[in-house]
DNA sequence: CATGAATGAGTTTTCATTCAT
DNA sequence: TATGAATGAAAACTCATTCAT
């Protein structure tokens, strides 16, 4: 479970070894530190074959970030769906478990994929605002999931009545921040480990619930 | 009020032109980007100057977010302590104002400096974990206080018995997060405002606390 | 006859080209003085293919240097042994004649290519002990040929009973204080007239023989 | 005995010190690997003293070579005549021998000052025809002595009637092989050796004297 | 006179991109 | 279509020389 599935045709298997070891390259040694003829010897294939297929080192840098953004989406729906509907699993799990559970997944895969991280922050550092960066396209996809996820909570009561927008961009901000910050320093391997319990805090909150008695 | 101390020495005052220029460059270019030369024309200065002070293009980089984050960590001192001692501003607005207030006193700082964000996003994207950036050991140096803060907050029966380590790295992680997705597409200019929302839930929490009673 | 067999192929018509130009300007204007792109445009190609063949102007410094000795060698081969046995030649022409033989063709080459000269000079000037200097290694190779000849001539009884070590060292340190004091002031047209000067003198001895009768 | 007189003035020490460690520096790195800057701290003054005494690096260069070369005439002075005239010399040593000691003073400062060799091959590499060479200076000024000892030796009967002013070359020139190719590979130590070992084979000939009665 | 900070011309080297084979 | 040799623009860095103090 959770495999990406394989390319078939011939052309496809050279793009896919291309992407794969360009994501390799870049994680290492950043977008600019990069040489494309790294990149294509290790793929295999001539350097012009690498042109041929992405343009430029600027597209070929772009078409890896979206392959990468793609895993771990890829990756985070078969983990937190698995063949199920949203209405569904939010019967079955409560929204707010249900949300420990989307941003645990995608945790998931950073922690194993760090090569993914490296290649966000290089495209948000290269890139800045001159392209619309892969994974915050991915995220405004994406967006419309989670605000609903949300939404559904206050409705069901099991949420405050918060700003579905405002909470939607706390989380996502509270993940970027921990795959940015605390994948430093052999941390790498504790991501789920923090964003959970950065997750949880949020989902319950700093302040003391019985505070108001305080009044 | 609020305003950076001005550098008095002719030499002190080159420096403080380098850097202040430096920054603007980087921040605009990024540091592969940018050509030495551009910061030295800026500044006044031969190219030579510019390695005589700092001795490679690195180092200058380097010096450059050391200064950046000096100056935040001046802004919210000030903007925060107002004179006054830790204890002091805990009795007077309580753990989770102030806590509050530190996060926005750093929001307020990156909303009106947003060339500090690129360039830590320059750093961790450049020197990932072969230097230790330079606003993590700000972090590191500052975590104490975060920490104690938080201790009192439980102490004084304001927070949660949460781990006080933790939520440490939640609200920075949070603040992060903010800063480094919520800066693009002219968004720059709602930093504070993304960072109040974030922290407001953070404190409180996304779950209804009555939810018990919907059992 | 004594010529230089072309290359054939073209990419080694190319480095031929980069070589023999390289020659000449390293010559004119010293190993440190030269500027890359000079070579390559006289060699008729860009700055990056002579890098490409060469990896960095050191190297590039070296293989000319190598080729030069290269060059001289096939020459004086050429020269001397016109197909012909090394003692066949000890035969026909005894072997202080032969020395003397094989002492002039060198100095012939020398000066007909006193870039060559320079090229040695340059090496020993730049490199001193880090690299163990192409002409030495030459020298070192070609040391048993001389040590063998001169054997034969003692066993001839045609030299005295030398140590044909020492002997072969002046052979070869006078050769080379001809070409490097020499070849100054406009002397570099009369290297051949001053080798054979210097060898003959080196052959007879400057004391007169008739001088043990004085005593 | 064979003692430098050391400057007296003040101006004239620094000067001193500063030719002293531009010598170490020169031969160290060699002319274009030098920074002046080096030098001027070895010599614990300031870059704009040497450049004031000296002009420019090349001038500094040049009177470090000069610098060597008196220091060598001087020391090969002293140690040769020892306060006599060289007809007393001829008188009491005989021809050969009072050559043989001539070259061996040279060798001796030689194998004492390897930089000294080291900056005449820096000289003759950097400057070539454009400036005369400080030791071939040396050696015009001093050739008409050689020139008149060689005379007298024929003129005594102890040298064979050759032409002065070929063997004088064919001295000089074996000095300079030998201190120029023999001083690599650790062999500076060898140099009196080698040189003695060549000027006697150079003085005697290699080819056997009883050959005549072969024929 | 002495100093050493400032300068910028000059060089090496890299690598994205092209295009002939 | 695939290749990889060729290219040259671009950038980091050095250091001889000057000159204000």
């Amino acid at each position: 479970m959770c495999q990406q599935p394989e390319p078939t045709t011939k052309a496809a298997k050279k793009q896919n070894s291309i992407l794969t070891n360009a994501m390799m390259v870049f994680a290492k040694e950043g977008f600019r530190n990069t040489d494309v003829q790294i990149i294509a010897d290790l793929a295999g294939v001539g350097k012009g074959t690498v042109y041929r297929h992405f343009g430029n080192k600027e597209q070929l840098f772009l078409a890896t970030a979206k392959f990468c953004v793609e895993r771990m989406s890829d990756y985070a729906r078969r983990k937190v769906l698995q063949d199920q509907e949203i209405p569904n699993l939010i019967e079955a799990n409560g929204v707010p478990q249900l949300l420990r559970k989307i941003m645990l997944a995608c945790a998931e895969y950073y922690q194993k994929h760090p090569q993914s991280i490296e290649i966000m922050i290089q495209e948000r550092a290269e890139f800045r605002e001159s392209v619309y960066p892969t994974h915050l396209m991915f995220r405004e996809e994406n967006r419309s999931g989670l605000d609903g996820i949300m939404q559904a909570g206050i409705d069901r009561g099991e949420l405050r009545a918060i700003n579905v927008m405002q909470a939607s961009d706390a989380f996502t901000d509270l993940l970027f921040g921990c795959m940015i910050s605390g994948c430093l320093q052999g941390q790498k391997g504790k991501l789920v480990e923090r964003v959970e319990s950065a997750i949880d805090l949020l989902l319950n909150g700093l302040v003391a619930t019985d505070q108001p008695s305080k009044t």
